[in-house]
RNA sequence: UCCUCGGUAGCUCAAUUGGUAGAGCGGGUGGCUGUUAACCACUAGGCUGGGGGUUCAAGUCCCUCCCGAGGAGCCA
């Protein structure tokens, strides 16, 4: 008999199928089961009556444990008692491949043991709804851009130097020379988008900051689009277009994972153009006026964050930060130097910064001058120059963290739910 | 790196002023024809993270080390 997968089982009903999956859980009567069955697509319900089967069969069902693999045979009947409304009235059943004593049981578990089972954890209810999301975000993400006539020109993940000088990088040997794993592909999008016009990577990134917080990865993936001939104004609109795509079409296709995961939809629903923005002056003065003990000229710490976000249901985008506390690739206003042209867009409900963008300089003799005045060494950045040598013009873009978005949108704490093995300071397995 | 909290059965957690180490889930055995994290009965399961100390007596108090968590810093 063909495989049928549980998704498509609705349009079954009154037919004889095969489902080949795995028992997601037992409930046990003397001559009645009732068998949880998974397939990766979704649960239903087995309902096996002794005295409908073989005794073949009735013996083999005395050896089901949680997460046995099976294949069972049964017709599809509706039925209200049944968790999902349709169940399988069982003629057939093989055990192909036995568990015992799996580890994950019904009741709570705890972080550590669930992360260190996180292979057998992504089987369960709500990691299923986590991952089918992201999935659906990354898949709206490329959509987005695609449509829109992006070229996706991927980064590479050995970078011979750091972008921004700040974070803590990972050292790998590389054939005797050092080499470092990429913290953003930023600058490889730039001579790309002089290539292409439009580009976007989208890639794992990795930070060796010894950050141990919810919102904290060491490997984590970052979604970098580059447009030329953009500026500040356009970028802040390209994320602000993005965002809004990504959510309604995860309002669109992902209705019943947000449900498993009790997301009030609401929240989500509302999130739509135009979102508030302030200047970076302005959110200072908030700070002051809220009484928090905040240093103009400083870059916002996570309560400073939060304190600004209160009160607003859709992401914030706080622009024009001192260029001291930004990067020096970033390009400054015409008439103040010390301002650059950067916006973060701070999402609401706790979850922090999503994006972080700005438009580039693309002066050749005042870029040279910031790699300078920001101690990086000149001749590793020679390749990057040339952009500005060989027609430059003006240029924006953006990162978006993928996980942080996740958590954001999913409501859920950790960010660590969002990526199938997730890697943090203290932890590189499974 | 700093601050705070934690480590007891396979898992999640209890254990009063220091006084015999307990429950639920999971495992095993038996029962149950409509279960919804099913239920009922019985049963096995412990170097209380390691080391040192105080005490008649330490899961509990002190010192130290190890491991973990989430917050700071940094960032997405």
């Amino acid at each position: 008999m063909h495989q049928t997968y549980i998704s498509d089982i609705a349009a079954r009903e009154g037919e004889t199928v095969e489902i080949r999956g795995w028992l997601y859980n037992l409930r046990s009567g003397g001559k009645l089961k009732f068998l949880q069955v998974r397939d990766g697509t979704g649960m239903i319900q087995g309902v096996l009556s002794k005295k409908e089967v073989s005794e073949e069969v009735w013996t083999a069902a005395q050896e089901l444990t949680q997460e046995c693999s099976i294949i069972v045979q049964g017709q599809v009947n509706k039925d209200e008692r049944a968790p999902s409304g349709f169940e399988l009235w069982l003629k057939d059943l093989i055990i192909v491949g036995s568990a015992d004593e799996y580890p994950i049981t019904k009741k709570e578990h705890g972080d550590a043991f669930l992360l260190d089972h996180r292979h057998l954890w992504i089987r369960s209810r709500r990691q299923h709804a986590i991952l089918r999301i992201r999935h659906q975000v990354i898949k709206a993400m490329r959509d987005f851009f695609d449509d829109l006539g992006f070229i996706n020109l991927d980064a590479p993940i050995f970078t011979p130097n750091a972008s921004e000088g700040t974070s803590t990088l990972f050292e790998t040997d590389y054939f005797g020379d050092k080499a470092y794993l990429s913290q953003s592909g930023q600058l490889y999008m730039e001579p790309g988008c002089a290539a292409f016009g439009k580009v976007y990577c989208f890639g794992p990134t990795f930070r060796a900051e010894k950050s141990k917080t919810r919102k904290h990865l060491t490997e984590f993936w970052m979604l970098e689009p580059e447009v030329a001939y953009m500026d500040l104004r356009g970028c802040m609109e390209l994320g602000e277009d993005m965002l809004c795509f990504i959510i309604r079409r995860v309002l669109e296709r992902c209705k019943s994972e947000l449900n498993t995961l009790d997301r009030d939809i609401s929240k989500l629903e509302c999130i739509q153009k135009p979102f508030p923005r302030i200047h970076y002056k302005e959110a200072c003065e908030i700070l002051v006026d809220k009484g928090i003990d905040f240093t103009p000229g400083d870059d916002f710490g996570t309560p400073d964050e939060e304190a600004l976000v209160e009160g607003y249901d859709k992401p914030l985008l706080i622009h024009h930060f001192p260029a001291a506390i930004k990067a020096f690739y970033m390009k400054c206003e015409a008439n103040d130097p010390e301002t650059s042209l950067s916006v973060d867009f701070i999402a609401p409900e706790g979850f922090g910064e999503i994006i972080g963008g700005s438009q580039r300089e693309d002066n050749l003799d005042i870029l040279k001058q910031k790699i300078k005045s920001h101690d990086l060494p000149s001749e590793a950045f020679e390749w990057y120059l040339d952009v500005r040598r060989y027609g430059t013009f003006p240029h924006s873009g953006f990162g978006l963290g993928l996980e942080r978005t996740i958590a954001w949108i999913c409501g859920i704490r950790h960010i660590r739910e969002t990526i199938p093995y997730p890697r943090l300071m203290h932890r590189l397995k499974p």
